[in-house]
DNA sequence: ATATTTCTTTGACTTTAGTCAAACTTTGGC
DNA sequence: GCCAAAGTTTGACTAAAGTCAAAGAAATAT
């Protein structure tokens, strides 16, 4: 309880004397709302390749009404700070790109920002600058991992093959002789009784997963746990470990197994840490050159 | 800089993630100045020992025009929350005060936030809390430090004698034989040539401070370096040491000494660590025990 | 091919937040 | 006792933020 006021407190104080500052000096010579909008939409059009943002995108972004979002992006295309056209392939879609002169309020907004940021951190000595970044970033990364959700999906569900897509893509690359689609697990297999599929969602996008499977009675087979590039390093990883182990002890297994390729160095580690241990080869995967289980309570 | 990005990063994480939500839920059933100046009441009230706030002090403690406060003063009073009264002492001040069902408002505010907040660290193991607490304190500590500033007032300023006050209270409790005001040092002692007064600043309020006056030819004095007792602990009698060393080179000083009573060790072991080496006695100060020297570069 | 859903635009609103100046009362300095 | 300053209230505004529903166009499902 002492914790829940703890973050209560530097939640206040943040948002209060720092945050709202940035906001001050973001909006300067416009509304917050468009300055937030052009914001954004330099974001989603540097993570995209391509070059602007959908309305739609922004929308469930910003969480804003769609009427609301639609004149504010008529009144920057007024102000010549953006260029609207239609989305290739879907012409339901609107999609809002920053001409030259949106870039250039936005690296002003930034300079601006930085500036803000640069003016709070001399008054503090080098170590003390280091001790607070550090703080920072650790203070980040508990809090991302403490609003990532993770649920149970059917195996067939859009979100599971999304994730088992962006997983084979990332082994394809990860392993010397590459990896075959065809081994991933089949929907079937993770579905009703024969199994469980987990997602783990950070911001209604899912940035993780993982399978169990029944492998023999009493005995189930844990695989593609996987977690998304821009979501490694925060002990993601553990948790859907621990998400399915706590769905085999439920469906009353007393082992759970697992097998990984030689290239997954760190992967391995982490079973050793989470209380697996080595066993023999129990299946013929092609890509397992480890195989491991652990018992459950 | 890139210390700068991860500040920026940071702030943008929380301010989007946390503290919109906080402030959401906050303000669930009305407006959210209203819900602020409502809590504001409260902590106003639950601070002094007295029964509720001033206008006055809300409208800088929340940086509110006066006109717009008054009215939202008064839409709570007419919805129960507040009561208002003139200030016994100085009629032209308004008191506020919440009400039972002003109160009840400001309980159901805090259990919504606690909520929150407890929904958050859910998502956490033991460990990881603590971790994170850990984090949120050492950064609000540092942040807090960053916004202080240190600068140089006239001795006879108010916020000067503000804060020797303060000071001489302190003292006159810790040390056993208490503490007499003629013991500071006259204004015209740090003024001008004689020497410099260095206030700390949070917000615009004093929270610390420290003396130079000239002692000997190309010796100084450090005295009454005093930091206020919620704003310790954060490493502003470091910087107000260094602000004063600086005025003494400045100056031209090659030395600068002080002095400290027995009970004050923290203190001691702060000069000890700042480079400071013990010395004979250089006055006749009755509270002194200890006195220190350091040379300056 | 038809119906349903998705996405955007537009019109017509409301609420919130905030500003500015004038008026009035009380205090404190001289 | 007079005058300036401080504190509050009121009237008269404006801008920003946001809501809701209707309508039209394009995609998708059946």
């Amino acid at each position: 309880m002492d914790q829940v006021t703890a973050l209560r407190r530097f939640n206040r104080y943040f948002t209060r004397r720092i945050g709202v500052l940035d906001d001050h000096y973001l909006g300067q010579d416009r509304p917050l709302g468009e300055a937030r909008l052009l914001f954004e939409i330099h974001e989603s059009a540097s993570e995209a390749s391509g070059t602007g943002a959908s309305l739609r995108e922004l929308r469930t972004r910003l969480g804003l009404d769609a009427g609301y979002l639609s004149r504010m992006a008529k009144a920057l295309e007024a102000q010549g700070l953006v260029r609207t056209s239609v989305h290739p392939g879907d012409n339901r879609l609107r999609r809002v790109a920053l001409t030259p002169a949106g870039r250039a309020e936005v690296t002003e907004q930034n300079r601006r920002a930085g500036a803000l940021a640069a003016g709070l951190l001399e008054g503090l000595a080098p170590g003390q600058r280091t001790d607070l970044t550090g703080a920072l970033a650790t203070a980040q990364r508990l809090l991302r991992l403490a609003a990532i959700t993770v649920t149970l999906v059917p195996g067939a569900s859009p979100d599971a093959r999304a994730c088992l897509e962006a997983y084979a893509a990332d082994l394809d690359v990860r392993f010397p002789e590459g990896f075959d689609e065809s081994a991933l697990v089949r929907p079937e297999e993770v579905s009703g009784d024969a199994g469980a599929f987990f997602v783990a969602y950070e911001e209604s996008r899912p940035v993780g997963c993982g399978a169990l499977r029944r492998l023999e009675p009493r005995v189930g087979e844990i695989r593609h746990v996987w977690v998304h590039r821009e979501a490694r390093r925060l002990g993601l990883a553990r948790r859907l470990l621990a998400a399915l182990e706590g769905e085999a002890a439920a469906r009353g297994f007393d082992v759970v197994r697992l097998d990984t390729h030689a290239a997954l160095t760190e992967a391995q580690a982490m079973y050793r840490a989470c209380g697996y241990r080595e066993i023999p080869r129990y299946d013929d995967n092609v890509y397992a050159a480890h195989w491991f289980e652990k018992r459950l309570e």
